[in-house]
DNA sequence: GGAATCTGGTGTAACGATGCACCAGATCTT
DNA sequence: AAGATCTGGTGCATCGTTACACCAGATTCC
């Protein structure tokens, strides 16, 4: 069980141990191609793999970066957290996981240890307005990587942050409702106070206004407007909208969007609690394109952030910064979403639809 | 940014780095309780935390655990995963999330490396008959824990099982359907190869032979005897059953018992695609509760795993495995699963029902 | 009263990899 | 021809912690 080292490798080709270490490190610039074979014979022929606990001591870095998402029982997070897997892996790199739980002092807490213990880059998943509880780390040198947030005028300058384009986001959810003919859209959920529940709300009112209708005029609810909230809570909160909004208290709406999937399962279940049918009756589009989604009756039409593509991007970033210092720090990265048309949006009920939406959630998405 | 070390709080304590160390690691028997608090007050004051990698380098071990699923995208396997980051924390430890997609070749791949890089313990979710593709790293002193694998006769003696009993899963499910007064329950699973798939359709077969009726009889279908799947398959194969079985050309079932809630989602949405209502045309029961289950319309009745006791129960043998060695090797521990009653099981259509099965989610959770 | 034992620590050699400073020998300049 | 430069490496101190071996001084034993 003795371990082999990078010294019983030099026996082995007969060189010194910094020049294994020169090879293991890419310093190949002035080794002579035959030395360089006989060690990598060596370590193929020993089984060599270099010990990450002295590589770190030594060089005060990990192969390992940080992953800090609210919580990996929540599928989105969970499908995010397999693709930065992925992505990592691809780049050689180990992902140790954080759930914050969405408490600012849990985020602190895991990015301060994370980044003592030389992580390599911390990939943040928040959506705080402000990043001060993590300003510490940030002074000392930490690059952190924020997802799910766009960048903030008051971020340090050194962040990188990537996210969908929320604004884009709310307005096409909006605006494939307002095409199928719906002019009563109500909006869908808790706390507006996060960055990027406020920007799809932002893009959804844009949408409303640049057809011509006013935001006013839509039907509104403002039952929870608590804090934060948790995965059951989301559901809770749509199912109790559409309480609210179908109570006879005042015009109903014909669509709604909800601020991510399981608020609109939550609504949907609500409508049907109400005996009204989704999709037929009330349309409902929601955020994230969980693979709850597609499997719901009726399958959800939401809008798709391109999660992998924002993986590979979070993790290089996470990676690479450390090598590249400085060069383009501060970088905000806004990808584009999708609107994934599935079955809970038709045109409404007894109006003129402008267009019938049968596309199949597999024909919409390409596959 | 210089970090403080254990010769700093030694410096600061008067006392050599030795008694630093030995306080550290809890080797305190021989220390005046004067010394221990100076110490104490000197970590607090200069705010010193342990360098990880100088630890690891020496003693050989890590505060990690390495954690192997299938793949965290899936939300039963996110859910768990999350149930493990908490345990893990509550002991001091961090969580290194790897991804296997079921393939053999990866998690030998990744057990290998975790092993090699000193991880402190390992959790393999896996559910292949087999270990022989880590039995390398086992014989070389690693200790495993496997989830949502019983142990079989074959297991390298120190390797540690936990699962739910799988068998008793497979016969609360049909005993419930039982009850309700149906006659024709299907089971619906790609392949059985798996030991806790067969188990729950064992589980399954006893159920239904103990309520004086044959399995011979019972309408089946032989669509999907494919390999291995993922999670969307797992959905299609649970529609293509439902399709196949409601075709026309035998005795249709009344209810059916699936391998997992994705299965269960799949069969529910192929029962929609037939025209037929879940819950009240035909019964579908699952396994595991994702938070799927509680939100899909009609809530769906399922066997629920422990998830956060059995999360709890491998991260301590996981960490604990290390000192006690060999103590009780070989355990195998499997709990209960009990079932979630919602409403997509209810009394068969033309039949004279036993009962009434109204008990909504959260009565049966007892929230 | 001298040896044995106990008490409360300390000295120090690793753990394995890294990377700067350095160095022979060969080749090039002028 | 002798200094300068280049080539292809090597020596060694070092990262922060650990734990075994050891050691003074106090106490106990016969």
């Amino acid at each position: 069980m003795a371990r082999t080292t990078i010294q019983d490798v030099a026996r082995a080709a007969g060189v010194s141990p910094s020049s294994v270490s020169n090879l293991l490190n890419g310093r190949t610039e002035r080794m002579v191609p035959a030395t360089r074979e006989r060690i990598e014979r060596a370590i193929e022929e020993l089984g060599y793999r270099p010990n990450r606990a002295a590589r770190q001591l030594r060089s005060g870095h990990t192969q390992t970066i940080g992953l800090v998402v609210p919580s990996v029982g929540n599928p989105f997070w969970g499908a995010f957290a397999r693709e930065v897997e992925v992505a990592a892996q691809a780049k050689g790199c180990n992902v140790l996981l954080c759930n914050s739980e969405r408490e600012p002092d849990r985020e602190r807490r895991y990015v301060e240890e994370l980044w003592e213990d030389g992580i390599r880059g911390i990939i943040l998943c928040t959506s705080l307005p402000s990043l001060e509880h993590v300003a510490g780390s940030i002074k000392d040198g930490l690059r952190l990587v924020t997802f799910d947030r766009p960048a903030q005028p008051d971020d340090p300058s050194s962040v990188v942050s990537i996210s969908i384009d929320n604004g884009i986001g709310g307005r096409l959810a909006t605006s494939h409702l307002i095409e199928l003919g719906h002019e009563r859209i109500a909006f869908v959920s808790a706390s507006i106070r996060s960055v990027n529940r406020s920007a799809r709300y932002r893009g959804y009112c844009e949408a409303i206004e640049q057809a011509g209708m006013s935001v006013a005029s839509m039907p509104s609810w403002t039952g929870v407007t608590a804090a934060e909230f948790g995965d059951v809570e989301a559901a809770d909160v749509g199912r109790a909208a559409a309480h609210a909004l179908f109570d006879g208290s005042g015009p109903a709406p014909t669509a709604a969007v909800a601020i991510n999937d399981i608020t609109a399962l939550g609504f949907a279940r609500g409508l049907r609690d109400m005996g009204l049918k989704v999709g037929e009756d009330v349309s409902v589009i929601g955020f994230d394109d969980i693979i709850l989604a597609d499997l719901y009756d009726p399958p959800l039409t939401t809008v798709r952030q391109p999660i992998a593509d924002m993986a590979r991007l979070a993790v290089g970033e996470a990676i690479e910064r450390a090598a590249a210092e400085d060069e383009q720090a501060g970088r905000s990265v806004l990808l584009r979403p999708e609107v994934v048309v599935r079955e809970s949006t038709q045109p409404p009920r007894n109006e003129g639809p402008k267009q019938r939406a049968n596309v199949t959630a597999r024909e919409a998405i390409g596959k």
